[in-house]
RNA sequence: GGAGGCGUAGCUCAGCUGGAUAGAGCAUCGCCCUUCUAAGGCGACGGUCACAGGUUCGAAUCCUGUCGCCUUCACCA
């Protein structure tokens, strides 16, 4: 049980002696550092149910639970504020718990059910770039966050390998390069597509302004560009299987994945199942039937399928085409159910994909509850703000994309000039300087994006927003390699349990905070939000800064407070490498 | 026009199911390195929580309306 358990059985007890009154919620927060005490009461809740005064009722009830619970040691009421100091015996049990367990933070799996977590999921016809990265960072730390609160997960995503989009990067690879290939260039596959698809585009603007020149008006003449015609009946070719074109798509494909995968690797993030639309976009089809049957869908006079969903206050909406073709939604529902076909143990997803498609979404987790599927009220999209830039938004077409491999190298480099800046680092061979400037460049990156709450927007300024001071990770990792330092020197035995009798109010303030790391997790699952642990990290961080400021550690001469305060330091390391992992940021063990 | 999101210090962001005097960092200005890593600590300055109502012991938080910014409402994906 724990005290928030103890505490309130107490006060419901309490209530109905003193006052002769049932209750049956209380309301608990934590005290703040202003006034003296740990956990604190609000009287101002009772007061619907006893009348009086809240200072006198409050007291009351402190006198009750100091004369009944012994972890209580004594009390203050401030306003209708119960102001409760627990035992130092009780802080310092918590944290002996906590320093012994090795899986602190995480509740072992109680349950088979597992969670498929959904993220990436790019184009193939360009590089990734920097809000591929935060959807990359944030889908990953969901995982990671739903693992940690007891629960299994698969990692996946959608690869969009198949559409026009495709085939006008082949199109103009054929047309202006066709000997060129990564090797040949020396550039990642996935940038070599890119240019062509560029290059298509280029040819594509040429095209139609030659055509308005010839009298065309615009409309008609983005519709009959040549090099557009050919790129359509190059999709028509695909999807009859033409030989040809299947294989130049699965060469180009495969440039753009052998790109990714580095990419993903630089990113430090990865998938436990890949599906391709190219294999899925069909298997929507035969539960459009199915609902056609039903009475979930409906037809057309052209034999187009829709679903009406005025009554559930939005629109109707088309799953299949009049020609029979699947749509972007026939889609997305054969993938669903094909996902929990692969893996039963599946019984909810995460869909992490930006906010401009939250229409899309709740149209498809309401068509699959219509279809009738127990777990489609289990669905959940990790809805994410656009990444912006000072100068407004990216634009592909514009060249104003910052291009992820670019960003983490960019990164790297900043990490690197600081370093060398405050000459951190003599010492140390050129290898181990690599790896650290790796390390903290993207700490930095990941952290910045990752501290920000998903559904906001992020404005990102590549030259001035990644600072290495304040709530960043540089400063968080900084921490971390302070602390291997101190376990370094502390060429004494910590690990054995001492007790000291007082414990500072500094101390405290640290222990305090480092036992809701467990809520902090179970929170950040519940809301999908890898944000409340960054922000729970750099709170306790801060808080050990200023202990360590303030009291010696190595320095003191009783042996025992300095056993406990080396303790106390090593449990802080531990939880921020286990908060990092769960964001997916290294830590260094030196800096 | 319908639907959804956002609006907190000059800037970037926290603020958990409504609670005490709204918190950090950056920037500006003061202190603190003979102390385990100063990428640090302590302090000052800085707020009509977009605006107006409502709900109640109590509202940045919940409800309604207004304004501003963004997204979305395709036989595109």
């Amino acid at each position: 049980m724990n005290i928030k358990e103890i505490l309130h059985n107490s006060i419901v007890k309490a209530v109905q002696e003193l006052f002769d009154t049932n209750i049956e919620n209380t309301d608990f927060q934590a005290t703040r550092k202003e006034f003296e005490g740990d956990i604190t009461f609000v009287v101002f809740s009772l007061l619907r149910y006893v009348k009086g005064n809240p200072v006198q009722i409050g007291t009351q009830i402190g006198d009750y639970l100091v004369k009944n619970i012994t972890l209580v040691s004594k009390f203050n009421v401030v306003k209708g504020f119960l102001n409760i100091s627990l035992d130092n015996s009780y802080h310092l049990e918590n944290f002996y718990t906590a320093f012994a367990d090795e899986n602190f933070g995480f509740k072992q799996a109680e349950t088979k059910d597992a969670t498929m977590v959904e993220y990436s999921s790019p184009n193939t016809n360009k590089p990734l770039h920097l809000g591929h990265v935060r959807n990359n960072l944030l889908g990953y730390s969901v995982a990671e966050i739903i693992k940690a609160a007891g629960k299994k997960v698969y990692k996946t995503q959608i690869i969009n390998d198949r559409g026009i989009h495709i085939c006008k990067s082949m199109l103009a690879w054929e047309r202006f390069g066709n000997d060129e290939t990564p090797e040949s260039t020396g550039l990642k596959g996935d940038k070599l597509v890119g240019n062509y698809y560029v290059k298509f585009d280029q040819e594509y603007k040429k095209e139609i302004a030659e055509l308005e020149a010839k009298g065309s008006n615009k409309e008609e003449a983005k519709k009959q560009a040549p090099i557009l015609i050919e790129a359509q009946k190059m999709l028509q070719k695909w999807e009859t299987g033409d030989k040809d074109v299947v294989a130049l798509w699965k060469k180009m494909n495969q440039w753009v994945y052998d790109g990714f995968a580095i990419t993903y690797q630089e990113m430090g993030v990865d998938f436990d199942a890949l599906y391709y639309e190219s294999q899925t976009y069909l298997l929507g089809k035969e539960f459009i039937t199915e609902g056609l049957k039903s009475g979930v869908f409906y037809k057309k006079e052209d034999d187009s399928v829709w679903c009406d969903l005025t009554k559930d206050g939005l629109d109707e909406k088309i799953v299949l085409r009049s020609d029979g073709t699947a749509v972007y939604m026939t889609q997305d529902i054969g993938t669903a159910i094909q996902r929990i076909k692969d893996y039963p143990d599946v019984n909810s997803m995460v869909y992490t994909v930006g906010n401009e498609q939250n229409y899309h979404f709740k149209v498809l987790f309401l068509i699959l509850k219509k279809l009738g599927f127990e777990w489609a009220k289990n669905l959940y999209h990790l809805s994410y703000g656009m990444v912006d830039l000072p100068e407004g938004k990216m634009k592909s077409r514009e060249g104003t994309v910052v291009d992820a491999d670019d960003l983490m190298l960019e990164m790297t480099n900043t990490a690197r000039e600081i370093s060398q800046e405050l000459g951190k680092l003599e010492g140390y061979s050129n290898e181990e300087k690599e790896s650290l400037y790796n390390i903290i460049g993207k700490g930095a990156l990941k952290y910045y994006i990752l501290k920000v709450d998903p559904k906001k927007r992020i404005l990102f300024d590549p030259k001035e927003s990644i600072d290495f001071n304040g709530n960043t990770g540089p400063f968080i990792q900084y921490t971390y390699a302070r602390i291997q330092s101190i376990l370094r020197k502390a060429n004494f035995d910590y690990s054995k349990n001492v007790t000291i009798a007082e414990l500072l109010n500094k101390e405290k303030s640290v222990l305090k905070q480092l036992a809701e790391f467990p809520d902090a997790i179970q929170l950040a699952a519940k809301n999908y939000s890898p944000a409340i642990i960054a922000n729970y990290t750099y709170d306790l961080v801060k808080e050990y800064n200023s202990f360590y400021q303030s009291v010696p550690i190595l320095g003191c001469d009783d042996l025992e407070t300095k056993i406990f305060r080396t303790q106390l330091s090593k449990k802080v390391a531990d939880t921020i490498k286990l908060a990092f992992d769960l964001l997916g940021i290294e830590v260094p063990r030196r800096m």
